[in-house]
DNA sequence: CATAATAGTGAGTCAAGCTCACTATGAGGG
DNA sequence: CCCTCATAGTGAGCTTGACTCACTATTATG
């Protein structure tokens, strides 16, 4: 069975991922960066340098589309390419100066988020919450995994 | 302060936000559906027919951007164009047959998607969810609000 | 009636994804 | 050693969905 409150909840979830979306695309509409190219910059902090092989297979992407998302950053400056020490078909992808100026400020941005959401909320509530998600996201990534044609399963 | 458990939750939630937006993308991508044209046949379900005018309105989207989904969703027979029966200048935008059918297709969709989310879920442990997120959409839509280059003040 | 506002569209731009075809390089098998 | 195949990256060109600007047709108003 299907209540009222189930539908409730499926329309606060929905809403929360709209929200969030919104969020994140307008927040990092400066200086050239979009969501994508904004996603790209996070991968290569987590990463440290790659080729972009790796990064298209991190970012579940072909690599066509990492070779225009690095072409836009190197442009306005945040990356550069520098040839791989041993493949030489390979490029590297590395921070500029700017590049991890940016990231920085971009990991400041998300701590205010945080503040943002759950500062005010007493820990019962946010444990509580935390858990509740935790199942769903349990759920949502199977499902996720029996329909992408991608295969997500790693 | 902004303690572990704090970016632990928020981690939660952007993953929440991605899978949802991909089980939207990758649910819709049959009979030439995609996220904005469903949103707009939503809408359309919502308001009953409409001028597009009232469509971007509602969908917050250019003028422009509806005629091009209006387009496409009367290309592949899901809704058509009307003449407004006081205002030669406004088309009203109804549903095909095919379009109501599709509709509701998509109601039974949400259902299963609400089944897959909560059903297994105690009652109790979902009422502490439903209002933590509710607390949570509350800040975010001030802050988009607040944002917001659009005024989403209504 | 002249002017302003509104509804919709054509043309052209941009971001972000895709595929296909291509070059350059690397790795293995005879 | 060389021939073949696989891999890394890119050029060209397509799609969707957003945008703006300029335009037509119509309505509303001073």
């Amino acid at each position: 069975m299907v209540t009222d409150k189930h539908y409730a909840a499926l329309d606060q979830v929905l809403e929360l991922a709209v929200l969030i979306n919104d969020d994140m695309t307008r927040s990092l509409a400066q200086d050239g960066l979009t969501v994508s190219r904004t996603h790209l910059l996070w991968e290569l902090r987590r990463r440290g340098p790659s080729t972009q092989r790796d990064l298209a297979d991190a970012l579940k992407v072909s690599a066509r589309t990492v070779t225009g998302l690095v072409d836009g950053l190197e442009a306005t400056g945040f990356v550069t390419r520098q040839p791989h020490p041993t493949d030489r078909r390979a490029t590297l992808v590395t921070f500029t100066e700017r590049g991890v100026r940016t990231v920085e400020e971009m990991e400041r941005g998300q701590q205010e988020f945080a503040r943002l959401l759950f500062a005010e909320m007493p820990e019962e509530r946010l444990d509580c919450f935390s858990e509740a998600l935790g199942e769903i996201l349990i759920r949502l990534r199977e499902a996720s995994r029996l329909t992408d044609p991608r295969g997500g399963d790693q």
